[in-house]
DNA sequence: ATACTCCCCTGAGAGC
DNA sequence: TGCTCTCAGGGGAGTA
């Protein structure tokens, strides 16, 4: 499940191999794939696209093309591989690059829930999924003051807050619970009962929590690993997330594991208090 | 406007 | 062994 730091080793490895070179074609096999245009002007024009630099914004990587921005979300499970025309398609290549020397970059997806979009420069600002997103935790405009204007509306709990991409972009369900346990903070707290020494130290351990996963290579973690050299090393690091009745290593409380918003949460019940 | 539910999709793991 | 059931989850769509 890559969130922002998973996300940017991916783009980084893509990025070493693919800058200069060419997108010729594109095979589609699972049409919902593509989110925008339609799949027809997508294959159309992404023809003899040449890749100028490949960065992310949010969890999307974004392939700078000179006109266009290919954009592609992961989602849970997608991945790229490298193959040649003369490799078999897998079961689960959904969708095939051909590039320049007959080699091809494959989007591999298991559960198909990856999308990707193709879009003008132009019209990319104004347009999902970049008008929806949020600030990038390393912005210096991401203050105490802009979370407040965000939180105050909300009453949801703290963590589906975090998990919002609207607001911050990049973090997902495994940071969110990393981020609050640094933070001394319930995942249940509503968001607009935070006090402002609590927005700070979600901003902090954002950063803190974010970097250090970065430097880590991200976090491999269930099903999500990738060819392309992403073996990151976080998980070890992971103070909460997946720990399930192991002892919390601040105070020896067991970790406990609850819904929030539908999604599998960890926390401690004493370090990390209510109110 | 916010918040809630359902859905997408498949494989892993649990239970029998 | 092999079957069925439940769960995992980012984010979009539809509805209250």
């Amino acid at each position: 499940m890559p969130e922002k730091p998973e996300v940017m080793t991916v783009a980084r490895k893509l990025k070493n191999h693919l800058v200069g070179r060419e997108f010729k074609s594109v095979e589609i096999f699972h049409d919902n794939i593509v989110s925008y245009p339609t799949v027809e002007e997508f294959k159309e024009k992404i023809k003899n696209k040449k890749i100028i630099d490949i960065t992310t914004r949010g969890k999307w990587i974004v392939f700078d093309l000179e006109n266009d921005y290919l954009l592609v979300h992961l989602r849970m499970e997608g991945k790229f591989f490298y193959r040649t025309s003369k490799d078999i398609r897998e079961k689960h290549e959904h969708v095939i690059f051909t590039l320049d020397h007959g080699e091809e970059l494959r989007y591999h997806d298991v559960r198909k829930f990856g999308k990707m979009v193709l879009i003008s420069k132009k019209e990319a600002p104004d347009h999902k999924p970049f008008s929806e997103l949020g600030l990038e935790f390393w912005d210096s405009e991401l203050t105490d003051s802009y979370l407040k204007e965000y939180y105050k509306k909300k009453s949801l709990p703290i963590k589906s807050v975090l998990l919002d991409q609207s607001i911050i972009t990049g973090i997902g369900n495994i940071y969110a619970d990393e981020i609050l346990y640094r933070s001394h903070i319930s995942p249940l707290r509503s968001a607009n009962r935070l006090t402002k020494k609590n927005r700070s130290d979600i901003i902090l351990y954002t950063r803190e929590v974010l970097n250090e996963a970065i430097d880590a290579g991200g976090t491999t973690i269930r099903s999500y690993t990738s060819e392309e050299g992403v073996h990151g090393l976080f998980q070890q690091q992971l103070k909460v997330h997946g720990k399930k009745g192991e002892p919390c290593p601040n105070c020896g409380a067991n970790i406990l594991k609850i819904q929030v918003g539908g999604r599998g949460t960890y926390y401690c019940p004493k370090c990390q208090k209510t109110k």
